[in-house]
DNA sequence: GTCTATAGGTAGATAGAC
DNA sequence: GTCTATCTACCTATAGAC
């Protein structure tokens, strides 16, 4: 678990990352990062004061990570249902990546809330729909889709995504499958969503 | 946000449960448990000697009505659109009245892990989607439905209902609504999912 | 920049009076 | 059963040597 990397301060963001992570927040221990990253544990705070400084340094970083490859979907020109595709695609690839990051986003916007929320939401990079928002708007009112509240779609398409992420151990503890299992499945689940959806919006011939 | 009810033990445990949801069992405090019992903190150790035990007692809880909700409508005998357009109905209903519920669960057994989630599991009370699943399977067989994979289509159902409410602080910060305007959206949203399901998986005519 | 040692604060848990 | 007072451990943060 160690890591071997150039600059000390890179080691410990990469440190950071990952118990961060893995703990949250309120679980995550100096030492332990100290331990991952190799290094001493009064380094930590000659890098970044205190713990909720490395914390917010780390989290932005993923927040932003997150907001980016996100809007890069969302913002795409082309046409509704290859973006839809496009979406689904890249966006569990993304989640295949990184499966851990939007829980913690979303769990520490939870329990942070209030101020923390509202200071990371008036920064520049922050998820926007809005793109594919106005493109489904405009599908529907064209009638070339079924009439379907465009909010509503984006929310689904991300729910479908990113939820078998989030509820990961949940559901493999339901269903018991192995991690390679559980892996295949999300593959197959992108072609499965995408005519889910597709078929879901699409009009009858 | 203090509590007045009958018995000191039911009073740790409502005011345990507010605590712990909200917080996570890492962050929370036992000393601010007792004080929204309204009682003292040498009480909570003499009710539950400490403070895994206090958590466990309530997360059991939590889990055993989580997983008993859900049950009760992957069992029923009815026809599938009908049970699907009820799963939606009741499913959300639940979650409206309980939003914090899903979020808290799915978040400690991601940091619990391992053992903690194998303990659970092995337990009476447990999610079943099986009985959906199967009878998703009769009909696609039957040829009454798209040829759907029937744990994807359960998994879609799942997290269209239960996403918006564990990422509602993102989503509330992404799109800027109060919390009036999020319920009546979230209101809205069990016809919009039943029948988008629905069109997903009826056969064209 | 990196380490060791330690200060300072906090939280869980216990002891004991009532 | 309920309270107050306190112990103990741990964790963040700092001081200071190298």
């Amino acid at each position: 678990m160690e890591i071997k990397e150039q600059s000390t301060e890179s080691r410990i963001l990469e440190a950071a990352r990952q118990v961060f992570m893995q703990k949250g927040f309120a679980a995550a221990r100096m030492q332990e990062i100290a331990d991952v990253a190799g290094i001493n544990k009064g380094l930590l705070h000659y890098y970044f004061r205190n713990k909720n400084k490395l914390f917010k340094a780390v989290f932005d970083e993923a927040f932003e990570q997150f907001a980016l490859q996100l809007n890069g979907v969302f913002a795409a020109d082309i046409p509704l249902f290859d973006k839809i595709e496009a979406f689904v695609n890249e966006y569990m690839d993304i989640l295949l990546e990184n499966p851990a990051l939007p829980g913690f986003v979303i769990n520490e916007l939870n329990q942070k809330g209030g101020e923390f929320v509202k200071g990371l939401m008036s920064r520049k990079n922050k998820p926007n729909p809005l793109p594919l928002v106005g493109q489904i708007q405009m599908e529907v009112e064209a009638g070339r889709i079924r009439p379907v509240n465009p909010l509503h779609l984006v929310l689904n398409m991300l729910s479908m995504c990113a939820f078998p992420f989030i509820a990961r151990p949940m559901f493999q503890g339901i269903v018991q499958v192995d991690d390679a299992t559980y892996l295949k499945l999300m593959e197959n689940r992108k072609r499965e969503v995408t005519s889910f959806i597709l078929n879901a919006i699409r009009l009858n011939q």
